[in-house]
DNA sequence: AATTATCATAAGGTCAACCTTATTATCTTT
DNA sequence: AAAGATAATAAGGTTGACCTTATGATAATT
């Protein structure tokens, strides 16, 4: 069963893994990226969760989480999540913060807090951005949905969620509307990989592929 | 101003040095027990607390909290005391767990969350464990109370508050409903530091002297 | 004044997570 | 097949927070 704790670091390595699993292997360079980190440091970092058996890494294809490191995972996901639901709906922090004040609450939550808290929150399916809570025993359906980067051009969708961590671009993302709800429209996408033009509540808003990689839409 | 964010073993060190000041200055030793560290270690950190102004220590004399140190610690006990009324009222964790799940939270919490939790709960004055709350500005009224182990033979008290740290002795208290709000008499003090035998809620207790401690009963 | 206990300091280690700078290996693309 | 991009590994460092063992310094007690 091993209940050690694991570290704050080994859990946002775990959290971030979860996230990018959009494909099986996730490349250890991308790892890096989403965590501020070089790559030496997520090499260093990957080894050590391989040894603890959180993670599976076939050198030159990526990393995968395997069944204890998703379930672990898939728990830090619970904890955020519920923490964001608490901090929005009952502590009425500002919608552009809770990603960040999670992220830290997570780390320092016992399970039987979190069930506790779970409770309290009348066990929540979604939080308020947008993303499902995984259930108690990990269980969890991900989101239907596809990136904005990912919607063809003049199609209209509903955003399902905002995935970015950086309260910086949470901000930017907010203060364009571009929030769960809502609807978008891409009205272009520039070529080169240049920056999308979208419709969002009846104004124009041109939006970097980066960024819209954040955004999960209904297809 | 310094908005530097305080690691969680110094925030533990400055909570140890606000709740051991009983007397100005704190012996090293004392400070090394609480902890749960060596006296060498407690010097180290001693050290480098000084060097960000948080501490003065006087060589063979004991360390003192500055302004800015001891303002950083009652906000602590602030983010505390705060979880512990959450834990216990709202998502009725019990008792004898407040003190653990609490004192993670604690680092893990930012200012605006602490105010908007503060708002929550009704601003509270008083947590679970029978302490008083320090205000958003530091601001503090002690507990105007006595340990167990100084009240005469004979007298009847109400026991105000209850300090202990570790969940095992918690529970040892707990147990005995050495609890604020109950009344205690002390029947007889053993000679050589030895055992109180206390009367509480009808039953005796024996109750070694280094526990009696952690009870703060009325004068 | 001498003994003993506590405290301070010196020296050297460990461990997790980071870092930089090279070098080498593999994959992908031209 | 060669080039270029990405990934892995090697080597050496840093920092905070711990540790042990040993040696001085001060305070308290007899
Ligand atoms: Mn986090
Ligand atoms: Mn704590
Ligand atoms: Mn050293
Ligand atoms: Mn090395």
């Amino acid at each position: 069963m091993n209940r050690s704790p694991l570290s704050e670091s080994v859990e946002m390595y775990l959290k971030a893994l979860v996230e990018l699993s959009d494909r099986e292997m996730v490349a250890i360079g991308r790892l890096a990226d989403r965590l501020g980190v070089t790559a030496v440091s997520a090499n260093e970092m990957v080894k050590r969760l391989g040894e603890q058996g959180l993670v599976k890494h076939t050198p030159y294809k990526g990393v995968a989480l395997t069944k204890k490191g998703r379930d672990a995972a898939c728990n830090i996901l619970r904890r955020q999540r519920l923490w964001e639901c608490f901090l929005y709906d009952h502590l009425k922090i500002e919608w552009t913060q809770l990603y960040e004040y999670a992220c830290s609450l997570e780390h320092a939550t016992a399970p039987e807090v979190t069930e506790a808290l779970a409770a309290f929150l009348g066990n929540p399916q979604t939080c308020p951005r947008g993303n499902p809570i995984p259930a108690a025993d990990g269980s969890f359906a991900p989101l239907n949905g596809i990136p904005l980067g990912e919607l063809d051009t003049g199609r209209a969708a509903t955003i399902l969620a905002v995935n970015a961590t950086a309260t910086e671009v949470i901000k930017h993302l907010y203060d364009r509307n571009l929030l769960p709800g809502h609807k978008v429209t891409v009205l272009e996408a520039a070529p080169l990989q240049g920056p999308l033009t979208l419709r969002v509540d009846g104004k124009d808003v041109a939006l970097g592929l980066a960024l819209a990689e954040y955004i999960i839409v209904s297809r």
